[in-house]
DNA sequence: CTAAAATCTCCAGCGACTGGAGGATCAAGA
DNA sequence: TCTTGATCCTCCAGTCGCTGGAGATTTTAG
């Protein structure tokens, strides 16, 4: 005697349609990134369509490498579409810089690491220039650190 | 009557020239990826250059998103120059892989990203993308999420 | 009807820090 | 010399973003 008013996701579902681990679903709610799930007679969360687009937003915001806090600001957002949306804007442009950042980074290590295969087909470790790149300050191609 | 062999370093100062902060030194240190420093007559922990360096280069790795674990075996390396080829080049050819893979990824990201920046009319978050990128899995140009 | 699967809550732990409490020690100025 | 403030020590608890286990219930398939 489930009352089944349209089609209701059990969290496994959820979880299946989302990509998201259900213990982590059951987080997202408890800080507050998900509302809290109505509840079947038998106390299991039950979620709809709008649960997955949600999931979805916040998954997909996490592999973009958002943190919770910005992402809580997204979905404010997103929840008023009327607003203004320099804000969201402004929290992309900067996650953007970073992502950049981090790229070129790792493709100075990502050659000096090659160089050190290459060389190692006949030499030893001693001309390996990782430990350089790594702690000598100077090989950084930029001066935030 | 301080023994001051040449020019030795207190954590505050090793912090300063690294920019790690000093628990997270300390820290470093219980979990075995810097050796327990040597103290002074006082149990305070000295450094030297050779510390600097190490601490650079662990700084670098991290910040490079390189786990603990990973950094210990790049750190193996370091410390052992003249070590046979073949146990270096598996050990680097691996970590060569993981940086490719990471750089692929943060691509993709950047991607997304950048199409969401581009996309942002400044007007509304009605005809904002970032939000849109992020709520619809239909956005995005790759397959893997 | 029963056994397996799914769910519930609570709680503990992970990695990699971060910071506070409470106490010792050092460096410099009056 | 004294004293004040900065720095250091250890220990421990908290942070973030999960992750998984224990033990109890409930649903579902055969």
């Amino acid at each position: 005697m489930t009352a089944m008013p349209t089609s209701t996701l059990a969290i496994g579902a959820l979880a299946k349609r989302t990509g998201v681990k259900i213990p982590t679903i059951r987080y997202y709610e408890s800080i507050g990134l998900l509302p809290e799930a109505p509840r079947t007679g038998s106390n299991r969360r039950s979620y709809d369509e709008a649960s997955v687009r949600r999931l979805r937003f916040i998954r997909h915001a996490r592999e973009l490498g958002f943190e919770v806090e910005a992402i809580r600001q997204l979905l404010t957002l997103a929840d008023d579409p009327g607003r203004p949306c320099r804000e969201a804007d402004v929290l992309a442009r900067a996650h953007l810089a970073e992502i950049e950042s981090r790229i070129t980074r790792l493709e100075a290590l990502r050659d000096e690491v090659r160089r050190m295969v290459e060389g190692c087909a006949q030499d030893q470790v001693r001309s390996c220039h990782v430990i350089e790149v790594l702690a000598d300050h100077a090989h950084c191609l930029h001066d935030r650190h």
